[in-house]
Parts: C-alpha cells; sequence; structure tokens
DNA sequence: CCACTTGGTTCATGACGTGAAAGCAGGTCG
DNA sequence: CGACCTGCTTTCACGTCATGAACCAAGTGG
C-alpha cells in the first residue's frame, strides 16, 4: 500500500538484499542452496553473486563434495570488505566498538562521562574521538567503514538531524545526528539502545530465526524492544515500546515519572529496592550501588525479601502478561541487568505469572526467554544498523557514477 | 528483509497496485497527477492506465479544462468493474451486505441468531445464504463477486483454513473458512470484528489519511486495532490488540476471563454497570438491556453515578495512556457502543486522564477522536478486506492464461 | 574411456519502465 | 480563419532485468 514506484533497478536492488541477507544470515551457502530458497533462477543467482564478487562484497569459502557430482563453491560475505562501527552512550561511559562483517569485535575505546547530565558536545566528541580511536587501534582504513551506529537511552527522532530526548541524560531535543555527521563522512544511524540491544538479541541472541518478539528490558529503568515481522516496531515517532510507564496498578506507587502505579515503580530494580527498604523499616536497606544491593536482594533469605520478590515476579508477569496481550509475539526475551539477575533464578515462577495473567491463547502461543547476549551488547547493536542499511540496499549503493556522456547520438530522421 | 525473490511481473503488478490505490482513495485523478504523486513516467503510467481501461477496472470520468491547454481527463475506479460482500457475525444476528467499489451499499440481509451458542453450521449457512440473497437482491452477477469479507468477534487464525476461536460465541477452532469456501466460489477473507472495524474507520473515518493509529473499541467487551505504517498489526498468530484483558489494576476486579483486574473488568460496559451497581447497594440497578441501562448511568445525575463515570473515564484514560505508550501512534480513535457513548459526553475528561497517565512526549504527538462510523461499520469493513486485496495486487490477477503454446522453433544449431 | 550425476555459466528472449519526441485538444491572438 | 501557444497524453526506441534452455565443468562408478 505503499505509494511508490517500482522500477527495474528496484527489483534488482530488492534481488541482491534477499542473496546477501540469507548468505550473511545462513552462512555460507552454494549458489545452488540459494536458488532454491530464494526461488530465485540459477542464472539470477549466478548473475548477482557474480556482481557481488566483483564488488569485493562476497566471497567463495571452500567447496563441498556433494556425492558423484561437482562440488559446490560456497559463498559467504567478506569479512573485510567493510567495517562496522557501534557506539553505546550510557549513564556512566561512552563505549565505541569495531566489527568486522561477521560481527567479530576487533578494537574497542571507553570514555567516561562525568557529569550526570553529560554535555552534548562534549558526548559527541568521545563518539568521533572514538570512531578514528578504533579504526586505528585495528588498523582499518576509515574510508573502508560502512557506518557508525549510535546508540542512546532516549528516544531517537527518524529525522536527519537524529534529534535525541534522553530524560536519563537530561537531552531534550540534541540533534546528534547531526551533530556527528558534521564531524565524520562515515554514514551515522542513531538509534534508541533498547531498540539496537533488541535487534542484536534477535540476529544473534535469544531471538534468532523468530520473527514476531518483544524483548522486555528490566534494569534501573524499564523498556521493551517490540519486533514486527522482522523489523523493529516504531511507531509513529519511534517511541514505541515505553512499557515501563503503562499503568498497572491503578492508583499505586508514585513512579520517577511523576505518574502513579507505573510498571516501573514494581519491577525496575529502583522501585523493588524501594518497596523492599518500605517493607523492611526496621533494618536498613542493603549498601553499596544498586546493582551489588538487587544481587543481595535477590539471595537474601528472609521473610520480607523474599515476599517482595515474589511480588515483583507476579507484577513482571502482568506486564509481560500485558505485552504478550497486546503484541501476540512468538517469544518474549527478559533482559536487562535486573531481568537476566531475576529470570536466571526465578524464570519458571516469571513464566507462571505470566500465564496467570495473560490470555490462555496468547500465551500458549509465546516462550519466555533469557536475553543471551550480555548488557555489552548495546554496542554490538548498535553497530547492526548500518549492518541492516546493507542488507536492506543489497550492497553499498552504485554512486551515480556520472557515466561519461555516452555522446547520444541524435534521435531518428 | 523479506526472503523472497521480486521479478518483472512484481515490478507491473507493485506500480498497478500504486496507480489502483491512489486512484480509489483520492478520488477522480488525471494521469498526470498520477504521475506526479507516484514518481512513475507519464508513459508508464498511461500504459498501466489503458491496460486497466481495457480490463474495465478502472474508467475515464469526464474532463476538467486546464487554463489554455488540453483539459485532463479524470480516471476513477469503475464502480460496477466487480462487488463486494462484507458480513458481521454478531452474538445476536449474522447481517450480510453487498457494495459496489466505491463502497456504496446496494443490499442487505439480516439473519437472528436465536441460540447463545450457535451451531457454526447454521452460521455459515446463513452467511452463504445471505451471499446469494444480496445478489439476487441488487440484481448482480454472482460472478461478479470479487471477495465476501467475513467478521467474527474472536481471533481468527490467518490461515487457509480460517480457523476461529471466539469465546463469545462458544466457537473454539471452527474453520469457518474452510467451510464457507466449501459452499461458494466467491474469494472468502474471514478477520476480526474489531481489525475490520478499524480497517473501515481507517479508509473513511476518523483514521484517515493516517497511518498509524490504535482504534480502541468499547462495547460490552474492550479491544482493539492497531494499525502500524498502514497496515494492521497482527502479531504472530492474529490475536494482537486483546487491549480489554491487560492488567490495569493490579489484582483487582474479576474479570469474565478469569483474571483480575483486567480493563475490561472497568471500562467494559458490563463492567461499568457492576460497579455501579455495587457503590450503589441500596438502590436496584437500572433496568432495560446493558445499551440503555449505561446509557441511563451517563445521563444520571446522582452523585454515585457521577463517580462512578468519573472513575471509568481516569481508567479508561490509563488504558489509552498504555496503549500511547507502548504504540506510540499518531491517534487513537475511540469508539464501540459504549465508547462513544462515553467519548460523546466527556471527551475532553478522556483526553485529560490520558494525558495524566502516558509519558508526555508520546501524548503530545498523538491526537483522540472518535469514531466516525457507526457500529453497522462491521459488515463495512468487512468488505473492505477484498477491497485490500484487490487493491494490493492492482487488479484481479491475470489468470495463467494456458497461453496456447506458441510453437516455440528449436533453438541455435 | 565412458556413462552419469551434480553444480555453475552463457545466451537469446520477453517483460517492463523511461526519456524524448510526437500527437492531440482546447484556447488566444492577429 | 489560421497560426500559435499551452498543457495533457501517447508512441517509440532503448536499456535493464530475470528467465529457461542449452552448455560447460568437475567429480564418481563401471
Amino acid at each position: 500500500m505503499d505509494a511508490r514506484r517500482t522500477t527495474v533497478r528496484d527489483m534488482r536492488r530488492a534481488n541482491r538484499s534477499v542473496l546477501l541477507t540469507r548468505i550473511w544470515l545462513d552462512g555460507p551457502l552454494s549458489r545452488h542452496e540459494l536458488g532454491q530458497s530464494t526461488a530465485l533462477s540459477l542464472a539470477s543467482v549466478s548473475n548477482l553473486v557474480g556482481e557481488m564478487i566483483a564488488e569485493g562484497l562476497v566471497e567463495e569459502a571452500g567447496s563441498v563434495e556433494s556425492d558423484g557430482g561437482r562440488p559446490r563453491v560456497l559463498l559467504r560475505v567478506a569479512p573485510g570488505y567493510g567495517y562496522l562501527v557501534g557506539a553505546d552512550v550510557g549513564e556512566t561511559r561512552v563505549q565505541v566498538e569495531l566489527f568486522d562483517l561477521t560481527m567479530t569485535a576487533l578494537a574497542k575505546a571507553e570514555y567516561p562521562i562525568a557529569a550526570a547530565e553529560p554535555d552534548p558536545r562534549q558526548v559527541a566528541d568521545h563518539l568521533l574521538h572514538g570512531l578514528s580511536a578504533v579504526t586505528e587501534q585495528a588498523g582499518v582504513d576509515p574510508a573502508a567503514v560502512l557506518g557508525f551506529g549510535v546508540a542512546v537511552s532516549g528516544t531517537v527522532e527518524r529525522t536527519a538531524d537524529a534529534v535525541v530526548h534522553a530524560q536519563t541524560l537530561g537531552w531534550d531535543g540534541v540533534p546528534l545526528g547531526a551533530m556527528l555527521r558534521a564531524g565524520t563522512d562515515v554514514p551515522v544511524h542513531v538509534d534508541n539502545g533498547a531498540k539496537t540491544l533488541g535487534q542484536a538479541e534477535m540476529w544473534f541472541g535469544a531471538g534468532r530465526g523468530v520473527r514476531h518478539a518483544v524483548v522486555a528490558l528490566v534494569g534501573s529503568g524499564v523498556g521493551a524492544c517490540v519486533v514486527a515481522d522482522g523489523s523493529g516496531y516504531r511507531g509513529a515517532h519511534s517511541s514505541a515500546g515505553e512499557w515501563g510507564h503503562t499503568t498497572i496498578v491503578y492508583g499505586g506507587r508514585r513512579c520517577r515519572c511523576g505518574n502513579l502505579g507505573c510498571l516501573e515503580a514494581y519491577v525496575g530494580a529502583e522501585g523493588v529496592l524501594d518497596r523492599f527498604r518500605q517493607a523492611n523499616r526496621g533494618h536498613p536497606a542493603a549498601g553499596g550501588d544498586e546493582e551489588t544491593a538487587f544481587g543481595e536482594l535477590l539471595r537474601a533469605t528472609g521473610r520480607t525479601a523474599e515476599q517482595v520478590i515474589d511480588e515483583t515476579i507476579g507484577y513482571l508477569g502482568a506486564g509481560v502478561a500485558n505485552l504478550v496481550n497486546l503484541f501476540n509475539p512468538e517469544r518474549v526475551v527478559l533482559g536487562g541487568w535486573a531481568g537476566l539477575a531475576l529470570g536466571e533464578r526465578h524464570l519458571p515462577a516469571i513464566r507462571e505469572a505470566t500465564a496467570r495473567h495473560a490470555l490462555r491463547q496468547p500465551y500458549a502461543q509465546t516462550s519466555i526467554e533469557l536475553c543471551r547476549l550480555g548488557p555489552d551488547a548495546v554496542a554490538m547493536g548498535a553497530a547492526t544498523l548500518p549492518m541492516a542499511r546493507l542488507l536492506r540496499d543489497g550492497g553499498v549503493p552504485r554512486q551515480p557514477a556520472a557515466r561519461p556522456a555516452p555522446a547520444r547520438r541524435p534521435r531518428h530522421r
């Protein structure tokens, strides 16, 4: 229902994209297998693959004997055709990583952020510095970097400027994309950190092979990344998936967003610790930072602690059930440091709580798993942004080439 | 990221689809305007439109003078090229309606359903009987019916058999699609009633011109139809949008689905009346059927009544806010008979309650409106199912045509 | 050495969108 | 009344693309 024409070029691009995506995702494949699984004719597979080999994007990778026939030549994406850089702008540090096309990390740089509300200019400088640092560190030609993906912990407008609104950073309307583009020629992609982590989880983690999923992230805050039919659901202005601030206890606890009864106020680490402190007024709360305190609470054996954890599981189950009812995913992937900590000990109980609150049918159609990639996957997720573009376009778009005016002969007559 | 090839045929189909969709949605247009808005070359527009005119799918509709030049010829979809039949399987009756391609209703048939849990066979018979009744009534050749869309009030699996699970009808696994196909040659489409109503509202009602919307339906039950980027969001197994059974008051009132604290238990008409009865134990509840009672409650001036309504608005606002936070729509369209009744008097209060519970940014990006089409639009919505297919395919797919073996001469040598 | 099997490539063909030129239908001006 | 202008539409040669069929390549078993 798109209001856009299709031309012969689009067709070729689409077919290159299909082939490239399959080669990249499903490892080395022969031309024959490619033809089978894409329904393209062998002639076209040969033609398109040949083109991509000539460009250096795809390469042959050994051959496999096939009983009694010519051995098949396997094809793979050339890891060194280009490189991807991903960055994670967290609350305490900026992390930049360089990957080859197999998503193997080759270099890493990290910059601490001192201020609670860092200056955007400074963060952009860190990012740009990190970009050149990792290329140098890995000995990669900066021109070979296909794209620079940046993950931030707020919402990102889908405009050219990539305007960022990040409450935790104190940013409201920072055109991070524009700022970065001013400092580098590498194509820049900015997106929300939960979404990039979700994308990484979908490609390399617990979401492999699933087309509809929700990645539910529980840390100090609570968010979700919804994947619909293989690609991220963004909504009208890219701020879809604000799961943490859905109301789950009407008129309940006050959340740091100002509203009452948000899910985050009950299952976010801060909310859980708060609830424990409240229930346990006699004893002092566990010390240390939030993450340590949360871990201690989880391992504690006191009645109050256990009850708070039980309640948390109940609330979380209800929250997950809401996602199941609304999005009807094939899989829910639970992550975030607090979500993982909770899930490692209590996944069966979480499943049970979800079952209690969700409709029978949608629940039966879904499975609830834990994230497989650590929280460091945010930077890798950011690097999937340029990778996704590469796959979608079937390689680097042919430059207009400015063909040298082929001296068009005058028309007939 | 689709794993499917694209061929030259797909290109032409896609372009026909773009043109046809534009002509149909945006009224009579000249070839020139079509070229402009689709970016297709005038040559292609002429070619494609010419083909569709030859098939009878498009027709010229007068011309408009253009100052000082050749007048433009306007094009429209030929209303009589084919007909669409839509049906609504409600709890009390089966309603079947016939439309031409301008979605003008030409005939109607209705069959009451006696039993609370009607026999699927009997419903299918009503539907098939209705299909032939409306064609006969309108004097339309049954072969000219392009499709038969059927809306039911449960979830519908997206399989060839269109298996229906409808709690309110007591159906669990009824292959309605297969049953209907056995009785007619007309292409059958079965879908959920909320989704078809939502589609109608998107094309002809409060959702016109919007690409991301949520149609929130509040009647005796509560449901939602999510439209993402112009087409309905279904999830993995088509049961997405079960808004009514999301938890909004953890551990709250028991819902008829068995869980505690579902939104439906608070804002569904039954739940509202229940709450009123409970709060007003001294006085008897309003009499009559649910719809009458609900209307009376809305108009009542007693303190208890007003308080119940106020609370309902609060709960509804929180529910809508959850939709806004999770889906980030451009527009929320409130409908369903109870939703409309409530909205007609209290829309500003509902907006305010939503603002109170939603995050500032997503709320600012959305507008909350009332449905414009009555609840009878379900049947029209069902008729949009075959229409959507027609538009998507750019007309009736060319039959394989079995070209008469062009006596291929042997190859070279 | 020859059938046989399986994998990959070449080539003529037909489908399709495109830009440029031509055609066409009105009006205006001399 | 005819030359001319304007703006909409069609025609045509061309280049791009996927395709099926024939062809070539590289092994195995007799």
